[in-house]
DNA sequence: AGGAACATGTAACAAGTTACATGATTCA
DNA sequence: TGAATCATGTAACTTGTTACATGTTCCT
């Protein structure tokens, strides 16, 4: 049920209606979406219908074409925090690139250098548009104040890229290493 | 659909029966089911037989208890590649670590801090573990021969741990610039 | 003989996606 | 006034999990 613990963590930055939410999940901007959880809209408010009754949350406003902005209760915030210090033994994964990566060894050793190739490309390019994202919230943040949010998640980014090109460019050297020429 | 081509990629590597595919998924051993994919026999078995029908993959042999090996046809194979080459713009993510990673700022400092260092010393333990694996792995490997299968996915695993931790470290630093003492 | 591991399957439920459906407000 | 965006919802379908169910072979 992450579905309603990403909901509660995004919640706990400050009350948002459904539609906010499905745009949080939506971006392709380096989101929750792209890289931990996905979710439409059609999930999200029967699920804050469901986190409501649960009293998770409440309406605590209502707009006008009909919008309803929820905000978290304590006992929203109690379960959001008992479920991030938690660590269960076996947590939900479910990564169509990892899986490709996996089974990049399944190839022919031709395509299997294409694929890498195009992997490392990839890397390459969004980390040099996540970089100047980062250095810009840097640049215009305070360092006395606390870390804007999504700075950390950003970081994480950054990392995975890097991890994956440089992990895309030592396969190739090994895989090069079968087929001299 | 990606379970279906998580088989195809499996079954690449030479026929197998669902048990042994079911295995493949379900170890705690750093296999396809911990980072990249997960799948129980129960999805697996009906999986498999729609495969057979789409003429994927073939019953190649049948065993004692009911075994059933299923290999590669060439149309199998056909698609794997196709699959494995063609990069769509949306891939599927879900990813219980990285939500909560997501999510850290959402906590008050001290139970972000206890977080972030229970992931520094999960990761750093992980490493320790995979890395001692590898090492034997290649230490057991003829470098004139082809990578053996699944070194190229333990690298990536190195590298996502050595990254994870990286990103633990480096947040538990910018969040004690908030708070001294 | 009896337990562990092998081996396959179905059913009920939970979670997520795509498509369908509707209507209000804002802005040019 | 018309298009874009805001805003919420339901229905049908797909995918995955947990529980139920059964039978065989191997090893001690």
């Amino acid at each position: 049920m992450s579905l309603r613990h990403a909901l509660l963590g995004l919640l706990a930055q400050g009350p948002a209606s459904g539609y906010d939410l499905t745009r949080a999940f939506a971006g392709d901007d380096g989101g929750i979406g792209q890289y931990a959880w996905q979710a439409g809209h059609s999930r999200i408010y029967p699920e804050l219908g469901k986190m409501a009754d649960a009293g998770l949350v409440v309406v605590d406003e209502t707009g006008p074409r009909g919008r309803k902005s929820y905000a978290l209760t304590d006992e929203g915030r109690t379960e959001l925090r008992r479920w991030m210090l938690h660590r269960p033994e076996r947590t939900t994964v479910r990564d169509e690139t990892v899986l490709r990566m996996f089974l990049v060894q399944s190839l022919e050793p031709d395509d299997a250098r294409r694929l890498l190739e195009g992997i490392a490309e990839h890397c390459a390019a969004e980390l040099a548009k996540l970089r100047s994202v980062m250095d810009e919230v840097d640049a215009e943040h305070d360092p006395h104040e606390p870390v804007p949010f999504g700075r950390l998640a950003g970081e994480y980014g950054l990392r995975q890229y890097e991890a994956v090109h440089g992990w895309a460019l030592w396969s190739l050297e090994r895989l090069g290493a079968t087929v001299p020429g």
